[in-house]
RNA sequence: GCGGGUAUAGCUCAGUUGGUUAGAGCGCUUGGUUGUGGUCCAAGAGGUCGUCGGUUCAAAUCCGACUACUCGCCCCA
């Protein structure tokens, strides 16, 4: 066992997870199709600046997280550790900006330097939606509208908590910052020392803190809606309406901050009490500067991102393997016969298992050991009547059917 | 990056105070059944006890380091 092991933090994907995890992402895609959102690919790598400029230079993805290296040429890559930078990076070099509003969906893996736990991998798969150049809160409720639905659509619908809060806009997000940072001076004595640091980098984050001590102090910490200005507050209130007329019961949560440095206004998370530390399943939020940061013409955006692995563990009913049909020669005389057969089923859109060795009661149990709807059996009897023996296996029923007729009569084994 | 726990067959796990050839269930292979699967019965294969080192007459068992997994912190999907 201690020999040949992937890479810490990376997982190979048997069949069976497989399957579950393409499920989360057809199901993603599918109804975010009806919202409109169409899908855009970038490559796993980007150069390395593309991040830094995006996520902050003081953020832990880009101090300590990032998969990062030269190549051949000294250019400066990093795996890319989150997919909004790219895909503005995407809009930008593509000229996207003369189609607003752009609405994108992507998938695939992400890469991060972390130390694993349940549903944390240095590689992971995320889903994700952006809006990009809609200024009104329409885009905001699209969009938490769309992540519901893909949790209802999955049958997480129930297990699922959103919470939701508003960052202000730039101006109202500054304001709060020096209230805070103001208050935080004077109870200095009493924070973490990971709350020190946090004072330094990302006061706001404290908010969030999980140490005791800390939320005493933040108990008692000017609320951030009070530093809200007229505009800010009005949009937070237009989106909670229109998220209310569509029935999506969210929870104003004001404490909940997000990481990365780009976020204004509306922030969200989908959160799960069945995954331990790790309960953030959907997360996103408005990033009204970000566009312009990269270099872009400015442009407002807003999106979320959602950990496949993540879903894919909450699956009420992973998606069971298609049930084939087996067909199954006796006797070497029908080896020929079982391709040909076997071949026409399959060009008429069945999915048809035939052995590659065995007697006849070896290839059964195969034929119920992949759970086949049927047996399609071909023998010197058989070939004599001009008709397969077609046993289903769930009842046991046999029934005769002549070889040319095949294509139609095996309809309700599909 | 920090702190705790765990590591025995493909999987889930037993294994006494250190003692001879390390077990069970499931799964797998074969046979009972050379034209009929599931159930049942029987037999069989499969283990350098995570790796390396130490203590001991003797280590799966005690000690150390490493590796992986896992829980929490940081951070985040």
């Amino acid at each position: 066992m201690a020999a040949l092991q992937p890479v810490r933090g990376t997982h190979d994907l048997l069949p069976d997870a497989a399957r579950a995890h393409r499920a989360v992402e057809a199901r993603a895609f599918e109804v975010a199709s009806r919202f409109g959102f169409g899908e855009i690919m970038t490559p796993i790598f980007e150069f390395t600046e593309v991040f830094k400029r995006t996520l902050g230079d003081t953020s832990d993805i880009v101090t300590k997280e990032m998969y990062t290296f030269e190549d051949r040429g000294g250019e400066s890559l990093t795996l890319r550790p989150e997919g909004t930078a790219a895909i503005v990076r995407a809009f930008i070099s593509g000229g996207l900006a003369q189609q607003v509003p752009v609405k994108a969906f992507y998938r695939g893996p992400m890469f991060r330097y972390e130390r694993p736990q349940k549903g944390r991998q240095r590689q992971f798969h995320q889903v994700g939606i952006e809006i990009l150049g809609v200024e009104g809160p329409a885009a905001d409720i699209e969009v938490i509208a769309c992540g519901a639905h893909i949790l209802e659509a999955l049958g997480l619908g129930g297990t699922v908590t959103v919470e939701l809060n508003t960052l202000g806009d730039v101006e109202s997000r500054a304001a709060y910052r020096e209230t805070l940072v103001a208050y935080l001076q004077g109870r200095k004595g009493e924070l973490s020392e990971d709350s020190l640091t946090r004072l330094e980098k990302n006061p706001l984050r404290i908010l969030d803190s999980k140490d005791e001590g800390d939320r005493a102090v933040v108990a008692e910490a000017p609320i951030l809606a009070d530093s809200l200005n007229d505009a800010s507050r009005d949009f937070f209130a237009r989106v909670q309406e229109g998220l209310a007329a569509l029935n999506v019961p969210i929870e104003i949560s004001p404490r909940l901050v997000r990481g990365l440095d780009y976020y204004t206004h509306t922030a969200f998370e989908f959160t799960t009490t069945k995954l331990g530390a790790q309960g953030t399943v959907l997360a996103g939020g408005r990033y009204d500067g970000l566009v312009k940061q990269m270099g872009g013409p400015p442009t407002p955006g807003v999106g979320w991102a959602a950990g496949v692995e993540r879903l894919a563990m909450l699956l009420a009913d992973p998606p069971p393997a298609p049930r084939p049909l087996a067909v199954i020669p006796a006797g070497a005389e029908a080896d020929t016969l079982a391709l040909t057969v076997t071949d026409r089923l399959r060009r008429a859109g069945y999915a048809v298992d035939l052995g590659y060795s065995g007697n006849m009661g070896k290839r059964m149990k195969r034929a119920n050991k992949i759970a086949a709807r049927a047996a399609v059996i071909l023998g010197p009897d058989e070939i004599a009547a001009g008709a397969a023996t077609v046993r289903d296996l769930d009842s046991g029923d046999q029934e005769a059917v002549p070889f040319d007729a095949l294509e139609g009569a095996l309809d309700r084994f599909r």
